[in-house]
DNA sequence: AACGTTTTTGATAGTCATTCTCATCTGGCT
DNA sequence: AGCCAGATGAGAATGACTATCAAAAACGTT
């Protein structure tokens, strides 16, 4: 993928020592569409450098996440799942009976969400929204 | 506390058994004007009964929970907080600074959220939205 | 009020996701 | 090629929560 060539030079840039199994673990973000889990990363990543243990997964995912790499996102019941920030912001909506991921994205919402922050006197500095529905047959 | 009342007999038409724990920890709950976690309703609840256990705190929690008597928040950083739901639904603030949650509501958020979830043909259940910022000064 | 069934309880062990520890290894500057 | 701060793997530790189980307590029935 070149997200990850790119991806590490913006990294080494900012100080971020590029190893083997921070390529590796960029390679299976960038090679994922889904909203993958840290264990399902640690497989994937396995693919690419068999060395790559679970603690270096975590380890990296919060390099990444302080470097505004990628997103976290923290939905109900089981652990975090991330994504790549490369892409524009969107919200999700998770399907309750399949636990499948829509994104979407509203920028009125998005609007709204600073017009109260600033109105209950603070500057909005990030937010959550999930929609948890079923699918209409 | 009346809410406290209202609620055992509420609970009691429903075949839920009000034992003297339950009636502290709804107690508790019910004096809170904040968002407690499950510990420190633990604490409140012994005011009321000394012999109430963590255990017996978030047993009680998951069947309030499953009665719609309560709502569990999972805001970021540290355990789930809880409240009464007898109050009108509401979304929250939480200052990144203090830890403060302040509570709003926007009915047009809501119906956006409503449409949202419609439009990808999905019949919304719940949703979960959080503000997250930093008091101007 | 006492009985009997069924649910709840306290104490504690177990689980699960995540973080920490530490001896060893390695990326990247020289 | 050599150095060394920072990164790694393996596994122990943590923290929030859930399960287990014998003893205790609700509450409908007498």
């Amino acid at each position: 993928m070149n997200d990850v060539k790119e991806l590490e030079s913006e990294l080494r840039g900012e100080g971020v020592r590029i190893t083997r199994q921070r390529v590796a673990i960029l390679s299976a973000l960038s090679d994922s569409k889904d909203h993958p889990t840290a264990e399902e990363l640690l497989e994937r990543s396995r693919d690419f450098d068999s060395s790559v243990s679970l603690a270096t997964v975590y380890r990296t995912l919060s390099v990444l996440e302080g470097r505004g790499a990628i997103q976290r996102n923290e939905f109900e019941g089981g652990g975090a799942r991330f994504e790549l920030s490369n892409r524009p912001h969107h919200d999700h909506l998770i399907d309750i009976e399949t636990g499948k991921v829509v994104e979407f994205r509203s920028d009125k919402i998005e609007r709204l969400q600073e017009e109260i922050a600033r109105e209950l006197g603070y500057e909005l500095v990030h937010h959550r929204m999930e929609l948890y529905g079923r699918r209409k047959s």
